[in-house]
DNA sequence: GGTAACTCGTACACTGGTGTTCGACAAGAG
DNA sequence: CTCTTGTCGAACACCAGTGTACGAGTTACC
């Protein structure tokens, strides 16, 4: 974008913004341009001088968060046992995915589609290289495509999210539950 | 609801916005009450004479859906093998989250928090029951409660949807897929 | 201190939906 | 055949949000 020269308040501005925004988006999905600029303390029209619209506002907020959630999870040991790498891969995953579930859902209906799985491309690809090894090594089964393993993966942390939200698990419990589950459900078929 | 004495035409087109509706909004889950009523052939006007709000149009056709949809699962044999009957069940259970996947996602912005598990009860129930069952019988894992087993069904069926619209995946993959996972996933832990 | 970059508030146009009102007209029930 | 019930279209008020235009004021930069 040849960011040549911002001045230092603009560049301060749109730090603003963007934290606003992912806070404001955080607690509701449908949050207004109104409401993120007012929570930066700046004015509506100041947002809209640096982000053309509010789709590109939401996309620039997920953006950050991937990258911050991918610098987390690039973090977590992949070595050794399979199972236990994926244990792990599992709790740092849940953090991410308990802390920016409603900016997803925003993101989800701001975004065109398919733009949400191309930011998550690089954590998708994270999961996907553990699975692989996982399956050569014959700790995880072979018989679904790794892709749909990714997506069950997916599917069963959302799932967690929104049973915290109905106050039906607690946070504490969660992370337990689906590791229990997903490593039921990655293993191999029994030889029966 | 005290029908006491409708006029014949009024109930035709009654039903004539409930079809209209369930059609429109599995296309798209934000259809117009316009849009609703000109597929029913009927004036806007017409519509909320008889719903008083888009809301409650949602909701009469969910509780339509649910029924049949319930009506069909009642026809499952439940008997036998738990893991059998699970299977039957997700296959049958699958094909109504294929089919009402759109109205679902209507009714989730148009219903109150709360209102579509209300809706629920009775299709849960029953998953709940054979999962109850097996897990008597030593076939299904108890370290978990039955309630996040039946989350993790529900949510893997509709990343498995998800995965059908994005084109990832066929309609006659998913139902195979489905089963095999949460085959894998309610099975009791290996004694290791 | 001059200048360009930036910000602010107010105001406005536009959009796309919801729900209501009106009066004229059609159709079913007895 | 009549009267009630229902229907229709067009028009309207309303709302909430997005994005733009203007002009005056402020702030950083050199």
């Amino acid at each position: 974008m040849a960011v040549t020269t911002r001045r230092a308040d603009a560049q301060r501005n749109i730090a603003a913004i963007l934290t606003a925004a992912a806070e404001c988006l955080s607690r509701d999905p449908a949050a207004s341009t109104s409401e993120i600029a007012k929570a930066a303390g700046v004015g509506r029209v100041t947002l809209y001088g640096h982000f053309p619209s509010r789709a590109e506002l939401v996309d620039a907020v997920f953006v950050q968060a991937i990258a911050t959630g991918d610098e987390t999870l690039g973090q977590v040991d992949l070595t050794g046992d399979p199972r236990d790498a994926l244990t792990r891969l599992i709790e740092s995953s849940w953090h991410l995915v308990d802390q920016y579930r409603a900016l997803l859902l925003a993101a989800q209906d701001a975004l065109p589609p398919g733009r949400m799985r191309e930011l998550h491309a690089d954590p998708m690809a994270r999961v996907e290289r553990l699975l692989e090894r996982g399956r050569s090594e014959n700790v995880f089964r072979t018989d679904l495509p790794t892709t749909w393993l990714v997506s069950v993966m997916h599917n069963v942390m959302h799932g967690a999210a929104s049973e915290i939200q109905a106050g039906r698990i607690t946070s504490a419990q969660a992370a337990p539950y689906i590791t229990a589950t997903l490593l039921a459900a990655f293993a191999p078929p029994k030889p029966e």
